[in-house]
RNA sequence: GGAGUAAUACCCAAGUGGUGAAGGGGACUCCCUGCUAAGGAGUUAGUGGUGUAUGCCAGCGAGAGUUCAAAUCUCUCUUACUCCGCCA
């Protein structure tokens, strides 16, 4: 959520970068409108209330000397029906600044390339060179079911479209994935965290998938429960409204979990293998920093994220995302793009934000630095480390034999228990 | 899922209609003191809103209601605990 206060001092500006996202955001004008109006009711409020709250006293004190009461006990009452018509205005208008304030994307950042869409990303690194194949490279979902450890069909039964069964040495490999990049992370002062995988509206509502983006994500019937798209939800609204010290920041977490996405409106798209799936297993990186921190911490994650991929020797590039393509949360992204043979091009594979405030707003996760200091709002950040399913189909992509075998990356050998998949 | 009990600050806790929300513990500050302990004095009701401001308004799990006036009475909800049922 924008800071109400400088939406009001800086509307144009506010405006002008929020189009950029390439939406039309001119409806804050209604902001300090209804801001004015808004004080202006709590000022008229407050004095009502101010002489009622005196009178009131003086009641109290006229019955216990036995005095009579009855015209002040009318004074008072008659200030009451206007109370509750102020209160019933203010409450309205708080409730439509909010609408409008929650359904608002975050800022971008300046130094974000402008455009429209992704064709504006603009890529700030390479590592790696995409190998280069004397046979013909299958893709992952051939590799898989040639050998049998990829069963797409059944799944379909089972559950539906964009679901897989692994079984085998897929299923190791997924589980071995996720040990390395957890244990990868906790050695460099991460936090595991294990998470629940639904949550509540208000914890979605404070990571910024609701209320917009309801559509995208899985509500449970009859509970107000939904599952979550990413591990980043239930992990940054661990403290959700909570008053943190200044000491303990910046505090790092990773956290293994299941995701699940609607993925409506990309229908068409990676539709073979493993790419886009309605439930995929992710390890997230999530930070809660002081507002001095956030932007070294983005790309100390974002060089956290990348070191999995250097650890796995796969090829990959940085792009920083335009305006048009960043989250609803976003003030600036990095995405991680990994190299995959049958895309013949690089996939994203994982996604580093610094959401600054925008998230801490909408959840009220402030800090002190000290103990009568003002409170002030944390820096949220978030980071895939990363997409585990497209981490195995860029493996088996990138390390397939000729005869259909697979060699292991070496850092994963301990984890698989065998240097090749057959 | 059913029944009962509860929710006040960092912790314990008093407060059943009258307006500065007791008290204790802990913590912190100061005093006393060779040192420590003990003792003495004090601070610790968050937080948000609003205003140039001493301030004012809201706030006792959340919401609604009754009333001139609600921590206190009524209703709904949430959460925790106990018992029963079910269960990996």
């Amino acid at each position: 959520m924008l800071d109400i206060k400088y939406v009001r001092e800086n509307l144009d500006e506010v405006i002008k970068r929020l189009n950029t996202r390439n939406g039309d955001y001119s409806y804050l004008k209604e902001i300090p409108v209804l801001d004015a109006k808004r004080r202006e009711l709590i000022k008229q409020g407050d004095a009502i209330k101010q002489k009622r709250n005196e009178v009131s006293k003086l009641i109290g004190q006229y019955k216990r000397e036995g005095k009579d009461t009855s015209s002040i006990m009318n004074e008072v009452a008659a200030s009451r029906e206007e109370i509750a018509e102020l209160d019933n205005q203010i409450e309205a208008v708080d409730a439509r600044i909010k609408e409008i304030l929650m359904k608002t994307p975050n800022l971008p950042d300046p130094s974000l390339p402008l455009g429209s869409d992704d064709t504006f990303n603009k890529e700030v690194r390479r590592w790696g060179e995409p190998r280069k194949f004397d046979f013909q490279p299958l893709t992952h979902w051939d590799l898989g079911e040639k050998l049998g450890y990829f069963d797409f069909d059944r799944a379909v039964k089972v559950s539906g479209p964009r679901f897989t069964f692994y079984r085998g040495a897929f299923a190791r490999l997924e589980r071995s994935l996720m040990m390395f990049m957890l244990d990868t992370h906790t050695a460099n002062g991460y936090t595991e965290f294990l998470p629940p995988f639904m949550v509540n509206s208000d914890s979605m509502l404070g990571t910024g998938q609701l209320p917009k983006f309801a559509e995208q994500a899985y509500k449970l019937q009859n509970e107000d429960l939904w599952m979550i798209p990413t591990a980043e939800v239930p992990v940054t609204n661990y403290y959700r409204g909570e008053i943190l010290d200044a000491k303990d920041l910046p505090m790092r977490f990773c956290a293994y979990s299941a995701c699940f996405r609607e993925e409506a409106g990309s229908a068409g798209r990676d539709t073979r293998g493993i790419i886009r799936q309605h439930q995929f297993q992710k390890v997230e990186m999530v930070k809660l920093a002081l507002p001095e921190q956030s932007w070294d911490e983005l790309e100390e994650m974002t060089h956290e994220a990348e070191r999995i991929l250097q650890l796995l020797k796969l090829p990959y590039h940085v792009v920083t995302l335009s305006t048009g393509d960043v989250g609803f949360s976003s003030a600036k992204t990095y995405d991680l793009e990994v190299w995959l043979p049958s895309y013949n091009t690089y996939k994203e594979i994982s996604s580093c934000s610094n959401c600054l405030d925008f998230q801490a707003r909408r959840m009220n996760l402030r800090f002190k630095r000290t103990k009568d200091g003002p409170t002030e709002f944390v820096h949220t950040l978030n980071g895939s480390g990363l997409a585990i399913g497209r981490t195995v189909a860029a493996v088996l992509e990138n390390y397939q034999n000729e005869d259909g075998t697979i060699t292991v990356p070496e850092v994963l050998r301990k984890y698989m228990g065998c240097d090749i998949i057959k």
